[in-house]
DNA sequence: ATTAAAATTTTACGCGAGTAAACTTTTATT
DNA sequence: AATAAAAGTTTACTCGCGTAAAATTTTAAT
């Protein structure tokens, strides 16, 4: 930088309050600073740059499981809106596992991020490690939520989801069962049970829900196993099937096909089957997918909006901590 | 670390040197940091660390498209093995544009990694942007192989997927015609259309090619949206269907689901349909695909180890520039 | 043209480690 | 026990930049 001070003609400290913020010098010796840019491409250290300052300026992106395309989808907007911002995206995958979030948090914690944002395991997660970690580091959940963690929340109307789908499948057939995984790795699986089981009894149906076994992050498997357990044990009470999300509707999906039902609407199909989340390929199943879509759009730039605005802010000065949630846009394609 | 190895009773240097390295230390003084480790928690800080080190301890991983669970997946396998071996991983996504690609490899040359694989775009990269970059960093490339580029490839043989499956597709029924994209992202999909040519010919039957519209990395919805128009024009010439991949051959699926073409084996069916990867989500489709799988750890270990190997040598004595290709294995499942 | 405000330059120090060199202590070898 | 080798300690310098303070110059306002 001394160098690169001394062919551009400005001081240093001024080429340094550039790089900081190019708007904070004078046109003119802007000006200057960029054309000497173009000749000699000199770039800073970023270690050295992140050495002095308090807070870098990066953010941390946490996912719980990157191979599920729809934090991927999600991991992929949110990276985008943080560069666009002039942040620089940290992006970690937790794998399904508590030991690697935590460790990613603490792999965090030596990149002294700006802030962070986290879409936590849920269940499995570490609450105390994230707990730690939120105290010392402005950090925003989204997706799934943990109460009191962090110091805001984005994402889903879980209720308005199953409600919405739930009375779109009672009016056009029978009312459906819910099929969910007994002890769901996700909370926002509970808010959905809940919501099925309430909007049932609204409508004045007797729910029926169909918790299966199974545990970790590979929900179309599940899915398809328990599935076909379900068929084989005919505990379906009517022919419509609502999936507390679409991986293990995809992967119930399977298990229909194998089992000859077929599924769709009208009378030559056997099975509806629904599913919540409007994964990227629920479109391509057979038959495509009726779900409940996330508005990814929404949850990521107000995830990153809520992060931005704490960081515009002191320590002292940060708001209560707020929940938001967004609707959901019932899909219908062929499935139900 | 000065107040550290104060109260650790050790010298700083020393200290330095046992983070760097604790086998480097004598027992007794590692058993001694790490005693006092337990109580101060006192971790060196990166940036002071990595200003003053040529190469840092960190290893990029560039993957071109990660919302595709086929990458994810060989991202999450390679970050393992990353870590495993002391390394820390910086992850990042192309999202399927070269300016992403371009951007993410500035991005890496700041945070100076020791050394940096990738799977480039392929025909969308920046041939002579990836050149410089290889020639400052020792890199790796995967799966899409641009010929002369980095200092190793680790990817699939695609000669021998094509070959192997076309093979069994003659034998168990009708040949297959073979779908793909006209202008192709990725290399693979040239080497597979060359040997589907070839080995179509060495058993005797007359090749049919299909090359349809599309760009990007919507491959399913390309996949859909042709094979919809290849059916409606009737352009197959026999009943089986042979996909570039499994993500065209998801979506071509779903296209005959919607013409009514039931895919299966056996005289109940209509068309046979297969694909290529072993796509995590091709076991759940319906019918389950056909396909030859990826020998997913095989790839990310070699690549890990060919990248290692480089680190381990002086730049001077980097071997001859070598191509490594996996046999997949045919994975036989009702679409075909 | 004065004057105040804003921007820039000079100077200097600090961040938290890596690392080299010379010296001292501990360990292993004979 | 003598000796060499290995490990550890001291000391001191370096990395590349952030940043504070005081002095100076430029710009804007009256």
């Amino acid at each position: 930088m001394e160098e690169f001070a001394a062919v551009s003609g400005i001081s240093r400290p001024t080429v340094s309050k550039y790089f900081n913020d190019p708007e904070s010098v004078r046109k003119s010796t802007r000006m200057r600073i960029e054309q000497a840019l173009e000749q000699h491409e000199y770039r800073p250290n970023i270690y050295a740059i992140n050495q002095n300052r308090r807070l870098t300026k990066s953010i941390g992106l946490v996912v719980p499981f990157l191979v599920d395309p729809f934090f991927a989808e999600i991991a992929r907007n949110i990276e985008n809106l943080i560069i666009a911002t002039g942040y620089r995206p940290i992006l970690l995958n937790s794998q399904g596992r508590s030991e690697h979030e935590v460790e990613n948090l603490e792999s965090l914690r030596s990149f002294r991020p700006a802030g962070v944002l986290i879409a936590p395991l849920g269940r499995e997660s570490d609450r105390s490690a994230l707990e730690a970690f939120c105290e010392d580091v402005p950090t925003v959940l989204f997706d799934s939520n943990i109460s009191n963690i962090g110091h805001g929340f984005v994402g889903a109307d879980n209720r308005q989801y199953a409600r919405d789908i739930v009375e779109y499948l009672c009016r056009s057939g029978e009312p459906p069962c819910f099929f969910e995984m007994r002890t769901p790795a996700n909370p926002n699986a509970n808010k959905r049970r809940q919501s099925y089981l309430q909007t049932m009894e609204e409508l004045g149906y007797e729910p029926h829900v169909i918790s299966v076994e199974g545990t970790g992050w590979a929900f179309e498997d599940i899915g398809y196993r328990q599935g076909m357990a379900v068929i084989e044990k005919r505990l379906l009470q009517t022919n419509t099937v609502l999936c507390s999300n679409d991986r293990l509707a995809i992967g119930f999906l399977a298990a229909c096909f194998e089992k000859g039902y077929r599924v769709g609407v009208g009378p030559q199909n056997a099975l509806r089957v629904a599913g919540m989340d409007d994964h990227p390929f629920a479109r391509f199943t057979c038959p495509p997918l009726t779900t409940v879509a996330q508005n990814y759009a929404a949850v990521s730039s107000s995830a990153v909006e809520t992060l931005l605005t704490l960081l515009s802010l002191g320590d002292s000065e940060y708001p209560a901590r707020r929940e938001q949630l967004f609707e959901g846009r019932l899909v219908k394609r062929m499935s139900a």
